[in-house]
DNA sequence: ACAATAGTGTCTGTGAGACAGTATCGA
DNA sequence: TCGATACTGTCTCACAGACACTATTGT
């Protein structure tokens, strides 16, 4: 540390921006909303809180998170903080991006605290889009779709976007959706077979054979 | 965003703590500083600096390593930020801490502004001992090392700890310290294969065979 | 019976791991 | 010649990739 004291210094705002990811319609998506005031106003954006002066980043997370979904108790970590000094165009704010991922079956965004102005937008379809997002939050999103893609194979994160209870079908489609490729029933059997137990249910009502339901094996 | 205006709140101060690494003596070490003021006066703890106003969060840690070593152009990523709210018991302070790699050959941490009271010590030694360090700062460093480990086997950023012109004994040898077990030569030599070039020079005046000096490829 | 999807058996190629062997320096 | 370290050849084994095959539902 230097030996001025920092208290005389004009200090930057800090605010935590997030990533709210689920898939649904065989889709990668992200929770954003519309601007209604400048800067940007009109121009989706992430959702963010402000972090409160007695408050750790990790609870500003968790508190916006609720704010946007009444969701709390969902996987969530942070992904990397961005500091560009005119990122918001009014004054300083340094954002520190936090990535959430929920099952779609869980995931009712009205339950927030906002009841309209959110959407579920298809993320390849944005980032290959060229439309203006507001602030950096383009960058960010990228920065949360590769690091999805980059965790995907040698963590169990992409069970945080599939039910409790899922068939490996289910599964493999959101593998296949994260990495961007079809796989192998086989080979995505074997690399998953140690991660999931069975439970004694399967499908039903379908117009082929039932699939067995799966869980996460917590232990190991 | 919320609705209020954040200019009215406190706000916390913003610092960027370094994280230095480098091999000496077959040892990953990391540069610290012994704090000359309260709180944790005497105690360890890592450079940092403030963040300007008007400073992006890379130019801080750029000019931290700077008046630390006297160094630009090497190799840095940011790592993690910290944000507990007591984690400076004088006030609210963020820390975004950064990781930058030297080779040993170009460090000189005299260099810097600080021309005493800092030292390269031993990471593994540091994190077994029960020493009491400054901050959350123990816990910064455990974040480091753990991506470090991390980053070895599927990125080249092992190269940022060896000089320009190196071996690959010396560079096995980086890789093992990192990684924290011994590899064979032959595994090692075809694992890196595609990422380096040879000169056409080699080492010479120790009592064996001399070893043959290689560079970084840049393409591909 | 048939369409549709769930699930299995097995061959192959790639790459990590292990180890034995050869090469080249100074003393 | 010898000790020390640099470098190479090659066997094995685990695992990802590829693909053919069987199984079970509703219509």
């Amino acid at each position: 540390m230097e030996k001025y004291d920092p208290s005389i210094y004009e200090k930057p705002s800090v605010a935590v921006d997030l990533l709210v990811f689920t898939i649904e319609d065989d889709r990668l998506k992200i929770l954003m909303i519309k601007r209604e005031e400048s800067p940007f106003k009109g121009k989706l954006a992430l959702p963010g809180v402000f972090v409160g002066i007695n408050e750790t980043l990790d609870k500003a997370a968790i508190r916006g998170i609720k704010e946007e979904t009444g969701l709390k108790d969902i996987y969530f970590e942070q992904l990397y903080t961005f500091g560009d000094v005119k990122r918001d165009p009014r004054m300083r704010i340094i954002s520190v991006a936090y990535m959430a991922l929920v099952p779609i079956q869980k995931l009712d965004f009205t339950a927030g605290k906002r009841t309209e102005g959110a959407w579920l937008l298809d993320v390849e379809e944005l980032l290959e889009s060229d439309k203006k997002l507001a602030f950096d939050h383009r960058k960010i999103i990228e920065c949360g779709r590769k690091r999805l893609e980059g965790k995907v194979n040698y963590t169990d994160i992409a069970f945080n976007l599939v039910d409790e209870e899922f068939t490996l079908p289910e599964l493999q489609r959101v593998y296949e959706i994260l990495l961007g490729k079809t796989l192998y029933k086989t080979n995505f059997r074997k690399k998953v077979a140690d991660m999931i137990e069975e439970t004694d249910y399967q499908t039903a009502g379908e117009a082929h054979r039932p699939s067995r339901l799966y869980r996460k094996k917590d232990i190991e």
